[in-house]
RNA sequence: GCUGGAAUCGUCUAGUGGCAAUGACAAGAGACUGUAAAUCUCUCGCCUUCGGGCUUCGUAGGUUCGAGUCCUACUUCCAGCA
């Protein structure tokens, strides 16, 4: 069982630690996206410099490119990426939501490869196999996102989620076991939350995937702020608090990062700030700037004062707003250590608010200031 | 000097009788939440009560119901010949 340390509550807020084979995650803590194994524009270096303790690949792009054969045989994602830290992989279920012309049924998922058309599945049972090839540390249940917002689409999402999840706690159990055999390092499942936006659905299958007694949980199919906080309220009040909780995919808006952390989760993935970062949208204390309006043309002060990141420290404004106008490369890595910095360092700063028992006040300052505008 | 060719939005460009005029770039702005995203969207002659109105394709005339498109002259540029 993944082991998990709970230094501090506040409420249903916690600090923690989370102890992994790769290392400990101090919690609640920003883990990276790095979807084909790379956080878009950074090194592992670059990451390891900003401060991110942990990384989280998805199997279904690994699945297609390199293959997950080929990670493990190069010993694993941690390895193969030299991230060498604790990494998450997301089952591959997020993609049944957001790619076209998938065929759900029952026994899984069947795409054409959005790369060379080749014909596909994804079940319960592969998904596992592909995350313990991978080698992370913390899996997802494979699980089924609905494309709609309708009850009914929901309920039935929630069903089938609950019955694979059945199906990946069974064959994890299998691959634990033969992987405790040949003494490989332990992998971990966590169990995913669907409901959408009906409370008691969400209670039902908090219920449910508690049950199943995983090593943590995932909180998914969340897409708005919009009664996120009620909703993980509900939920994890109902988890077991012992066990991590991931809620999967929020943490563009710094908001959901201080409602999350405030109502139960430990960590967060979001691949807004690097992907923003990408397009010149900036987070400041002040709330976003994007960098490439005419005003920052001239505006040498650094993006965000006090900010000790690399980009920060060392350039200023316009010189990254040139960098955008010209389409350098660089402008991409700044941005991306920037934005994924401001995130790795406010989740952190929520962990310190936290322990020291001055999270509202934190919240209330931080919030005020960010959103003014 | 002669003979050809060319002049269209900041730039390059489409356009051969019905056109406020094509595309790209540049410029201005917006979006982005378990990444088919170094992507996508909008604006880009002037004015607008969003119906439309006005002024445009080197300059000046002309033909025509109608001209960026045809004709004449001029100006500038390019090529060849002197």
């Amino acid at each position: 069982m993944l082991k998990f340390d709970i230094e501090k509550r506040d409420g249903l807020a916690r600090a923690g630690i989370i102890h992994t084979p790769h290392g400990e995650i101090y919690t609640p803590a920003f883990v990276g996206a790095a979807t084909r194994a790379t956080v878009k524009a950074l090194t592992m270096q670059e990451m390891r410099d900003l401060g991110s303790q942990a990384i989280l690949a998805n199997t279904y792009h690994l699945i297609l490119r390199p293959g997950t054969d080929l990670i493990k045989e190069a010993g694993g994602l941690a390895k193969f990426s030299s991230w060498h830290g604790p990494t998450f992989t997301d089952s591959g279920g997020f993609q049944i939501f957001s790619l076209p012309n998938v065929k759900i049924s029952e026994n899984g998922v069947k795409f054409k490869s959005h790369i060379d058309g080749a014909n596909f599945e994804i079940t319960p049972e592969s998904s596992m196999q592909a995350q313990w090839a991978i080698g992370s540390d913390i899996h997802m249940a494979f699980d089924h996102l609905a494309k709609s917002e309708s009850r009914q689409d929901m309920e039935k999402a929630m069903h089938r989620t609950h019955a694979w999840l059945d199906r990946c706690a069974a064959e994890n159990e299998k691959l634990a076991a033969m992987a405790h055999k040949n003494n490989e390092p332990e992998q971990y499942l966590y169990a995913v939350v669907q409901g959408g936006i009906f409370n008691d659905l969400r209670a039902e299958s908090a219920k449910y995937c508690a049950s199943k007694n995983p090593d943590g949980f995932g909180i998914g199919g969340v897409f708005t702020a919009d009664g996120m906080a009620e909703m993980l309220q509900t939920v994890n009040s109902i988890l077991p608090e012992n066990k991590p909780r991931h809620l999967l995919g929020m943490g563009q808006e710094p908001i959901d990062l201080f409602d999350g952390a405030e109502n139960g989760c430990d960590t967060f993935d979001c691949v807004g700030p690097t992907r923003m970062a990408r397009n010149g949208s900036l987070y400041t204390l002040d709330g976003r700037i994007n960098i490439k309006n005419s005003k920052y043309k001239h505006d040498f002060a650094p993006l965000m004062s006090g900010c000790d990141c690399e980009c920060c420290k060392n350039y200023t404004r316009a010189y990254l707003h040139h960098l955008f106008k010209t389409d350098e490369i660089t402008a991409k890595i700044l941005a991306s250590i920037h934005n994924e910095h401001f995130v790795v360092h406010t989740v952190d700063q929520i962990r310190e608010s936290i322990l020291d028992g001055t999270f509202k006040d934190y919240k209330a300052q931080f919030l005020s200031r960010y959103y003014s505008k």
